[in-house]
DNA sequence: TTCTACGGACGAACAGCGTTCGTGTCAAGT
DNA sequence: ACTTGACACGAACGCTGTTCGTCCGTAGAA
């Protein structure tokens, strides 16, 4: 039915078992950057458990194993996936009289970004960041500290520490979130529903055995995500005060 | 070959196209209990990525539909091997005296028993913990904070925050041991090799864009995985101390 | 201009995962 | 002796990360 010779882009219409790329080609040519844009997009629209390698060259139109000349393996991808959201972190000029409030500043800021974006922050919790917008963060992060009056040995240990108490709250808060949209109730309604199964269960218990926790069960319910959030925020950066105060010896 | 009529029991060699079961049957009656031994033993052999449902299922001599009947899905299952691993932890009588130090006690205690199994210290961060065993450390937690004079909106949501502290802390250092025994190599070679990478990354660094972290990466990088943990339930404690002294005003 | 290399793209496959369905079997209750 | 019901479980579904080998389009060499 077709011609031979037509010139080699004329409009043919079907030698179609040679036809290895019609639908998806002629597309942007699949940088790095575009992959993680991509995962960024699943991300949010989905969450992380979303962002697999299949779902995001399907999200690009193609297959999982052209990612890889891009990407080493997921473990890279999230890595990148992980700085590319670490970028969105804004941070304050060091104030040595203001060292207290920058230090929950830049917690906080750190803790709205990753729950902004989903479980991301179950990512840093297996891996120590070393993108070059983690090393932004570290640098500021220590120099607040250090302009604070803060020793050198402590202030190093407390951006660790730091680190990982705003990371793992945020994973925390994040499953939350992940349950909630797995339940499909609405964010209220579902939090009415675990605090009270909560509720019932303390309130259940035998209070001969467990005389503390039925005591004290309204404290130990009080306080929403962020409230317990910035308690134990407090609670460092009271720790982090003693070691200025008395910074003569020890 | 077979004569027919040798009583229902009797001692039939070959009938092998109807025999289905011959090598995995009269086990014992795979009860739960038995489960999570099960996958408790493969935790601690080779870690929380080999408890799959069909690995224990293939080690207690069956396919992984058996354990269905046990177990309602996998989180449960992990919830279950997580409380029997909490159950090794020994908890003090609360000495009001001593109650910085046995806020420490049994920190290091639970984050002693995470440690010694693997990366089971990943349950815990994904749920919110609410097996008997668990039930135990809670009210054990509390009562010590309160025999202290840690008031008790403080104490309620401390529990809280040292629970995520202590689990986090025990994860990330899972994770370490969970790559070492990846690699193959010895702890102490995977640990050399590991800080050498980081040594070499933070001298590296462009001095003028990053003066704090690479004029402190000597202190950045001292201290191992125990004196850093330390260090946090330090912080944690002192902060939990102001709250002590000016128990009067807030 | 023609040929050759090369690197990106990618279809297919491998081995594993959690979970469900339908069937099979055995023991206890009627 | 027969029925009922609980447990056991083979097979399958749809998913995962990763690798292999092959294809193609282009850039450089002849």
């Amino acid at each position: 039915m077709a011609t031979v010779d037509q010139g080699p882009d004329a409009e043919i219409p079907a030698p179609p078992w040679k036809r290895r790329r019609p639908p998806a080609k002629a597309r942007q040519p699949l940088s790095q950057d575009l992959i993680v844009d991509t995962a960024l997009r699943v991300l949010d629209a989905e969450g992380l458990d979303a962002v697999s390698m299949r779902r995001v060259a399907q999200e690009l139109g193609t297959g999982p194993a052209s990612l890889y000349a891009h990407v080493s393996n997921k473990e890279e991808l999230l890595e990148l996936l992980l700085d590319r959201v670490s970028g969105e972190v804004s941070l304050p000029e060091p104030d040595p009289a203001r060292w207290r409030e920058q230090v929950k500043e830049v917690a906080h800021e750190i803790h709205q970004v990753l729950s902004a974006h989903a479980d991301i922050a179950r990512v840093p919790l297996g891996m120590i960041p070393t993108g070059p917008n983690a090393l932004r963060l570290n640098e500021r992060l220590l120099g607040v500290l250090l302009a604070g009056g803060v020793p050198p040995q402590i202030a190093a240990w407390a951006v660790d520490r730091i680190y990982l108490y705003v990371n793992s709250d945020a994973y925390e808060g994040s499953i939350h979130v992940t349950k909630q949209r797995a339940s499909g109730l609405e964010p209220a309604e579902y939090m009415a529903g675990f605090l009270g199964q909560v509720r019932e269960f303390f309130t259940s218990l035998p209070a001969d055995r467990f005389p503390a926790t039925v005591r004290h069960a309204p404290e130990l319910m009080s306080g929403d995500g962020e409230d317990r959030f910035e308690f134990g925020l407090e609670l460092l950066v009271r720790g982090l005060e003693s070691y200025v105060r008395g910074a003569g010896k020890d």
